[in-house]
RNA sequence: GCCCUGGUAGUGUAGUGGCCCAUCAUGUGGCCCUGUCGAGGCUGCGACCCGGGUUCAAAUCCCGGCCGGGGCGCCA
């Protein structure tokens, strides 16, 4: 017989026999009855054991280990005593692994796990439902960008994750010791993406993982992370880029919000589908608000975090805006990245922007320096040397299109979709500044 | 890296000098119970992060270490 899952059984006819199996998550002894709580990735079923009918047996039964896989071959037996509306009344039960005892974790226990509890024991933290949803949400939001990416012809590519050089600052490699010359892990697709735009590719897109070796320890950063990036080609300034962004979150998010329903409704969160064009703030104007809100500044006057969640509340109470792009970031707030074109008007100022969601940092982009001269310029500016960038530098010489792109994380995006506390909780196995386990 | 905060049964907690051979819940073992779905009743089990120090007395105070959680810098 065929395994159904515990959805299933709703449609077969009362009696039908059927084969289910799963993870035992209670077991509810009565003394002369019994009721078994199975768990498998659809749901929940239960299995009635009457001792006056199955005898021996029933001691053996009710005595399986919670979290025990189980195996059950039965008969669909309907009736309004319990909140299903049908039980499985049992031929054969068969334990296929038997859980220790204790649990390190308990799945349905009344009480809470610490963080580090929960991912010292990931996969029996995965087992609660709404672990699961985050992760089967995460999954239908990047079907969700793939099929925008389809739409709009770009095509997927794989660049290395190991790498001679970086793309910003070398202090944030991780390197890799095996080629007797310095080699690291990729921080970020951008020098790949950009040689393809040479290559002609016009519009390329990555989903991979990408590696920081920050000492950062905050709920919205981990040394891997999952980069979304895209780059296109022959576009006339950065609102080529945003425009193409917003459409994008627009369709993910609607996507999500079609295909979700089931999983949003567990976790009890709703999505807000933002309209396009997402709202545009230049960095001087988000400096204004933050004035006119009586933010006390430290130093220079920059959008730091303090600011960036002033920004996100300030915008959903008056615009009802959860997104909002700041533009033209000022060019000294983005030396280090060398590659970004600035303003012909205003050198001052380059053509990048991020997009908040939330009141956090979502996705950087802009329009790259595609002339050769003027890269190498800015590349003096911050002496790189051009010689650890040499491939990437002669692309550039034989016929650049002037394009863009952006990098957006793909971790921050599920956690500030779901309103999740921590970017953890949208990671499977998270490594953060402490974590290589498991 | 800096600042704040914490570490007590398998899990989550109470206790901040003697009232503690440590509270409660959950778990787990045993017993009772034929409709549980946060089942119920009776009963047992199980813990003060490590190393120094102060004190008549330390889970509690001090110092050092190790390990968490949060904030900031920074960033996706």
């Amino acid at each position: 017989m065929k395994r159904i899952h515990s959805t299933d059984v709703i449609e077969l006819q009362d009696g039908e026999k059927c084969k289910l199996a799963g993870w035992l998550q209670e077991t509810k002894n009565l003394g002369g009855i019994a009721f078994l709580k199975v768990r498998d990735r659809e749901g929940i079923f239960q299995v009635v054991l009457v001792k006056k009918e199955i005898g021996e047996a029933f001691d053996d039964l009710v005595n399986i280990p919670r979290e025990s896989v189980i195996e059950i071959e039965g008969k669909k037996q309907e009736t309004d005593q319990t909140t299903l509306g049908y039980e499985i009344i049992p031929i054969s039960i068969k334990v296929e692994s038997k859980a220790e005892k204790p649990l390190p974790l308990g799945i349905v226990d009344k009480v809470n796990a610490d963080m580090d509890t929960r991912f010292d024991n990931r996969f029996l933290d995965l087992r609660k439902k709404e672990k699961m949803a985050i992760f089967e949400l995460r999954h239908i939001l990047l079907e969700g960008l793939r099929d925008f990416f389809s739409q709009e012809k770009f095509i997927e590519i794989n660049t290395p994750k190991i790498v001679a050089a970086g793309a910003e600052g070398g202090a944030t490699l991780f390197e890799v010791d095996y080629y007797g010359e310095g080699a690291y892990l990729a921080q970020s697709p951008q020098l790949f993406k950009q040689m393809l735009m040479g290559a002609g590719f016009e519009r390329v897109y990555e989903i991979a993982p990408a590696y920081r070796a920050e000492d950062f320890d905050t709920v919205r950063h981990t040394s891997e992370f999952t980069s979304l990036d895209f780059e296109i080609s022959f576009i006339d300034s950065s609102d080529d880029i945003m425009s193409m962004t917003s459409y994008m979150i627009e369709h993910s998010l609607n996507y999500v919000v079609e295909e979700g329903e089931r999983y949003l409704d567990i976790l009890d969160v709703e999505v807000t589908v933002p309209e396009h064009p997402i709202r545009k703030l230049p960095h001087r104007e988000c400096i204004e608000i933050l004035d006119d809100l009586g933010k006390e500044w430290e130093g220079e006057k920059e959008v730091d975090t303090e600011g960036e969640k002033m920004l996100g509340e300030y915008m959903k109470e008056n615009y009802d805006a959860e997104f909002f792009f700041i533009t033209e970031f000022p060019t000294k707030m983005k030396q280090s990245t060398f590659y970004a074109m600035r303003k012909d008007y205003d050198p001052s100022l380059t053509t990048y922007f991020d997009l908040e969601y939330k009141g956090q940092e979502l996705v950087s982009g802009g329009q790259r320096e595609h002339r050769y001269d003027i890269l190498m310029k800015q590349m003096e500016e911050i002496d790189l040397a051009p010689s650890s960038f040499r491939s990437y530098l002669d692309t550039f010489k034989y016929g650049m299109p002037p394009h863009g792109g952006i990098g957006l994380g793909v971790d921050r995006f599920v956690q500030k979709m779901l309103d999740l506390d921590n970017i953890r909780e949208a990671i499977l196995f998270p490594r953060d500044t402490s974590r290589l386990k498991p």
